[in-house]
DNA sequence: CTGTGTGCAAACACTTTGCAGGTGT
DNA sequence: ACACCTGCAAAGTGTTTGCACACAG
């Protein structure tokens, strides 16, 4: 728990996510900021900012963490119902708008669900 | 591609696949066999499964992959629309019987889907 | 006999951890 | 001042690969 501080390393990142639509890798951002912060630092932050509500965090068809910002999540409820695409070509993934109704099993309780559409994208079709 | 040899190891995990209903994972897999063969074959041959059709595989909230049976694929089409559901509790993972409905994005090609519910089972909210 | 399959060890890729020292409030 | 953050190196974990030998068809 406890409150994140504004460093500079958590500044850094989250211009990231500020500047880019799509959701990031965490290689990808390891890589992008190995200049300005250490490995572990990214992970570290990544994962403040998830307890935070900032970002949300999946796993991609590969094993991959990605993370993206949170449009209406909680400390408390972090994520969204949303899919979320990947493209085969290009790699990126995208949060998509839809929501996704989650089916109800008897006798289960749901509690999150991710969903994870695999394809081309628009660019990548032509 | 190539035809599947019907070995010792591919008859010893397809009757843990028989023998089972619900998904496993590749960790556990190597571990239960592992007096019987090596971890390198346990990968290479839930591979040419998966290939053949006769498994299909997925990733798990933590990024773990998972090899199921499959129902009804074919090398042309490996992957079910069913989700499938990962307890907090036991960790295990069922497929479900649920077909899924694709979300379909303009000017996008979805190629395939993995629904992924998180949750507790009738076991462990007892 | 010939093409596959297997064991082994090593390499790989991503992620986590311990600790000493630095930084924000 | 004190709690928190960071860099570094090392270890942890799951997966892949190269090669020599073994086996199934």
């Amino acid at each position: 728990m406890g409150i994140i501080r504004k460093t500079k390393s958590v500044r850094i990142l989250l211009d990231i996510f500020e500047q880019s639509e799509g959701a990031q890798s965490v290689v990808d951002l390891v890589s992008k900021v190995n200049q300005e912060m250490n490995k572990s630092t990214v992970y570290r932050i990544l994962d403040k900012l998830e307890d935070d509500g900032t970002l949300h965090s999946f796993v991609d068809k590969d094993g991959l963490s990605w993370y993206a910002r949170c449009k209406g999540c909680t400390p408390k409820k972090h994520r969204d119902t949303h899919p979320h695409f990947q493209c085969t070509g290009c790699g990126k993934i995208e949060c998509l708008p839809h929501e996704v109704p989650i089916p109800t099993i008897p006798k289960y309780r749901i509690k999150s669900s991710e969903l994870l559409l695999i394809g081309l994208c628009q660019d990548c079709l032509s």
